[in-house]
DNA sequence: ATAGGGCTTCCAGTCACGGGAAGGTCAAGG
DNA sequence: CCTTGACCTTCCCGTGACTGGAAGCCCTAT
């Protein structure tokens, strides 16, 4: 397989693929031409990526989490500890964007939205 | 006030402070030995951006709440309609984030985490 | 005179790519 | 045989909002 169909077979951007490489993620054979050729393994790595980016794991976590992949020895305790810190990211990030929420909705609603310049919005904003 | 002195001020890191008068969001004076030289003004447009900032506006939502905050004949409807832009943006991240949390979630509170190698997460990611 | 702290500019790095240029390769059609 | 167009390659720059660090000037106190 070629850059360009194991592209649309993971859904993944060509850039994105050849970045992959560029990094040390995947590591495809290379043709006579020097076109890349992706085998099933590349293709299996590259679906395992775009699921857990899609989970929002950080490159350097999916590069942890592929070397665990392809340990037969490793503990299910490693894993689970790499999803538990992500998770905990996560519910800091969902606290923080739900109090800025709360806030930008009162300030929202408390502002009139027409063509008049008094706003409570930029008061808030503006004053100490 | 030099920018040190503003820096505790405002609670904003110096490198920061310096950053936003390149791209022209503040404009301090200078001093006869090429010092920046803070004012009032300056003080109270740094604390607008700390705000602005916190709640999550990017620059360039700054740089035009900014603009509003000292036009006198701005309509609140202008400020609002960026204020809820912001808004929508942060409810659609936060239900990005929630789903992501959700499937985290489920997938560890199924894994053992113990020293055995079987491991629901990895099985997911893995699978097609 | 020197030590220290504060200030200046400039350059490079962050994260995970995306855009685009310049050029090689391949299969099909005239 | 030549051209066209799709595909592939590498390389470099840009993103957002800073952060770190180097090299060097300024100011005050001892």
């Amino acid at each position: 397989m070629n850059i360009g169909e194991i592209s649309r077979e993971t859904g993944l951007p060509a850039k994105t693929i050849r970045y992959y490489e560029d990094i040390g993620l995947i590591a495809p054979d290379r043709g006579d031409n020097g076109y890349r050729r992706f085998r099933e393994r590349d293709l299996h790595k590259l679906n395992f990526l775009g699921r857990a980016r899609a989970l929002g794991f950080t490159i350097e976590d999916c590069r942890t989490l592929l070397a665990l992949y392809e340990d037969e020895t490793r503990a299910s305790a490693d894993v689970k500890a790499v999803a538990e810190d992500h998770l905990h990211r996560i519910e800091e990030k969902i606290a923080d964007l739900k109090s800025m929420r709360d806030t930008l909705r009162h300030l929202v609603n408390a502002c009139a939205g027409d063509d008049r310049p008094d706003c409570p919005i930029l008061r808030d904003l503006g004053d100490a």
